[in-house]
DNA sequence: GATACTGTATTATCAAACTAATACACTGGA
DNA sequence: TCCAGTGTATTAGTTTGATAATACAGTATC
């Protein structure tokens, strides 16, 4: 796994998005364990508490389960995971409309840009 | 002006965007007068070196210019606005896309995903 | 039972960022 | 000259984030 911060945002913040990334793209697949919270705090290169912040508070989305200490799963519900997808994917939505309409922007003329740039990038 | 403040991101910083989106949008035009620090700071209800600080930290985008003791001055160039607000566009472009393709969408699809929000919404 | 591995909790410390209060320097105009 | 209004500088205080060291409780395995 590639743990890639900037700085400006708490890297706890960034490592929720990581995984949350992580298990939404199938990375960490449904019902799997997932590293132990030294072993990927040792893989990010970070302390182990900031490690374990990030990933409690990632477990409010459901998307994570701890089971007592035999470590912590993926939820074996795929709807869960749906969910959080689509609530992420609108939430993204908005905020990408938001924004372009706070520059006069319409969402038609956003999806063009989103066209061209990705034409251009391809 | 409205200024809408929400936790998490620093004050300075949301000003920032506020008074960028301001000047963009022609709510300040070309080589305009903008209000003191103090009159921005109180209208904000934020403390005057808060205020002080975003503007400072706008003035290396170029879009204002501090004329000694007379005030702050919306640029006259026309130019250096529109390539502001063309880099802003492309970065906000490229932001999104990104964020999508963290989540497999690819600007296609996320080009859609704006069609129809924006849809629904309107 | 002993060991090693889980997650969790507590406390302390350090650094950086943000906000705030105050004082300073300059200019225009009455 | 004096006053009011600019932007600016300095300093301090508060908060937040990250790290660190330790300790605790439970489970699987040998």
């Amino acid at each position: 796994m590639v743990w890639k911060f900037s700085d400006g945002r708490p890297v706890y913040v960034q490592i929720m998005e990581h995984i949350q990334t992580a298990v939404l793209t199938g990375i960490f697949p449904p019902g799997s364990k997932i590293p132990s919270v030294r072993e990927l705090a040792a893989d990010a290169k970070v302390n182990p508490n900031t490690m374990q912040h990030a990933l409690q508070e990632l477990e409010q989305s459901m998307l994570l389960i701890t089971q007592g200490t035999l470590g912590r799963f993926v939820t074996q519900d795929s709807a869960v995971i749906d969910a959080a997808r689509n609530k992420l994917l609108h939430n993204l939505t908005q905020e990408c409309i938001k924004k372009y309409a706070a520059l006069g922007i319409s969402p038609e003329q956003a999806a063009n840009l989103l066209l061209e740039c990705g034409k251009r990038e391809a």
